[in-house]
DNA sequence: CTGTTAGCGCCTTCAT
DNA sequence: ATGAAGGCGCTAACAG
């Protein structure tokens, strides 16, 4: 453990240390004898590179900072995975920072990162959307790039179409014939809840059908919120046909909630998810939802950072990844006599 | 971004740079005057310090290593948030290694992690329990704790009480008179899943209850795995009254097996899982399982692990978190004509 | 109180 | 083909 140097290695082999350099770098020319002897001294007293010294002289850390939302739930785990694995593909590390659900300590945390030298960062937390101060530091500070949107711009965006992400599930409810649909929403402070239940209300009035603020519950992205929520908007709107849920965790509550009140689903309400979680393969109805594409985003960021470290270019060109439905159990036709 | 540093502060504040090295560390003594000077000289020109060269010089990179199984699934991301929170806690980041699944890549992610000269390493990665190169590596290496077994041992182990994991849930179905009690376990390559199974026969043993085993079947810890192996035992032995799960995710396919072979849970099945998952408060039924620490014990493993930095103590005490009951609804006595 | 002298371990010219 | 010199940005002694 007493960290071994190249010198050491140098003097074992009898030469100087940068020869030694050049050989375990396979740069410059040096003859096979020597290079042999170079090679079998370091591995006899185990010679460790020393990565901190090389990106002190190199300059690039080949490290990225990854920002990210609480990852305890599998979406921004995903992404997370996702980002990781790209990563390492091209050799780099990654730095991670876990925030606290309101994004307080964000600032602090992208100091460190400056600190550290990271050779770019990675943003995945929503809650720092309206941050300007973390705005300021990410146009100043290394090559960014964000899974949400950040206060000011100037940094792009990676994500899924937003559009499509609510419209989908929507307009199959209304092919299906449903006419009372209610929205379990996330979290409205987060931009994404504010655009999917702004694109549920437009698609609905496109069909003719006026906003009703009775259908549209909160449920703030959790199990426990899509179980109340759903208790909530059958309190007072007993005639809704089918939920659009703005996530799957939240939908396995509103299964369960549905389950309580006796509603069969997909006989008596439809519901329909987003996210494609794992679970909602075998939720009791298995569900129909629409499939986030999570892990290729974070590989997508990857790649964009990466272009955008190596190009200098300062153009936020954002990336917009496809989703698509995945239709199982839970969606029916409306039921008849309505 | 042209990284300014000390010498920079220390021109424009007309000190030595080793000057403002004192003041920016609060070390020795310097006068008031100058201190401010060069405080804010070092605000004007946004002075960040170099990391990587301090950790050159002062030999500890305020850096742990993880290496850690796909953490999509919600227990090891638990464990991870818990690693990260405690690790920050005490001013260290986290560099993040994520396994394939055979965890074939591990020696390699040691040896960057090594490079890296990362303060200590936190192993949470089932794949390599039988690794002996991993064993060596990690012996010889920094400092180092793991959440599983390690080949060869010598390396600390943090985790949940074993026997209770799977002791309390048998028990308690024992308890509400079942007799015929099936389980569905992890991956049996695995010493936990191997253990669980273990206990599992033992506690039904001294309960009088030869071994019989048509009433195991691995779900391989996977969803869609719990389905197939439940709809297995079902066809070949039809008469259980109640199947212990060993995870939770495995369990969301039970239930929904059992709801398609009409079998009504608990009625006339009872099931238990095993982790506490966020999605076991609401499955159809909400589901009696074991809660596990999975956070905990990565918040305890980082204090092992400083601890052992700190104390260069090389005796290997592990430590063992308790687990406990959470009693829901998907159990109940067994059904009588039985 | 402040500056000088020495590295930490590595890489990059540039001579030899 | 090899080695010497110089520097990346910082900290730690010690000297003035």
């Amino acid at each position: 453990m007493a960290s071994v140097s190249l010198r050491d290695v140098a003097a074992r082999a009898n030469v100087s240390f940068q020869t030694v350099s050049k050989v375990l770098n396979g740069k410059g020319a040096v003859s096979p004898a020597t290079r042999q002897r170079i090679i079998e001294a370091a591995e006899e007293i185990g010679y460790v590179p020393n990565a901190l010294a090389r990106s002190l002289q190199s300059r690039s850390s080949l490290t990225l900072g990854v920002i990210t939302v609480d990852f305890s739930n599998t979406t921004p785990a995903l992404s997370l995975v996702g980002i990781e694995r790209e990563a390492r593909r091209h050799g780099l590390s990654v730095i991670l920072s876990s925030l606290e659900p309101d994004g307080s300590d964000c600032v602090r945390y992208l100091r460190v990162l400056m600190e550290r030298r990271v050779d770019g960062i990675i943003m995945n937390a929503p809650a720092t959307e309206e941050d300007e101060e973390v705005g300021r530091l990410l146009r100043t500070g290394p090559p960014s790039v964000s899974l949400h949107d950040i206060a000011g711009g100037g940094v792009p965006i990676v994500g899924a179409e937003s559009e499509g992400t609510a419209a989908l599930p929507v307009r199959h409810l209304l092919s299906l014939g449903h006419r009372r649909i209610a929205t379990v929403t996330g979290f409205q402070q987060r931009h994404s809840a504010q655009q999917r239940t702004a694109v549920y209300r437009q698609v609905l009035a496109e069909h003719g059908l006026p906003h009703d603020p009775l259908l549209v519950e909160d449920g703030e992205w959790e199990v426990e919120g899509g179980y109340a929520a759903t208790h909530r908007l059958l309190d007072r709107a007993s005639d809704i046909t089918a939920i659009y849920v703005q996530n799957d965790l939240m939908a396995v509550g509103v299964l369960n909630a549905l389950h309580e009140r006796g509603r069969q689903v997909p006989d008596d309400c439809s519901v329909v998810g987003c996210d494609d979680h794992p679970v909602a393969a075998r939720t009791i109805p298995p569900l129909t939802t629409v499939h986030m594409p999570f892990f290729d985003t974070g590989a997508a960021a990857v790649r964009l950072l990466l272009d955008r470290i190596a190009s200098r270019s300062t153009t936020p060109e954002d990336v917009v990844l496809p989703v698509s439905m995945v239709y199982r159990a839970s969606t029916a036709s409306a039921p008849a006599g309505r």
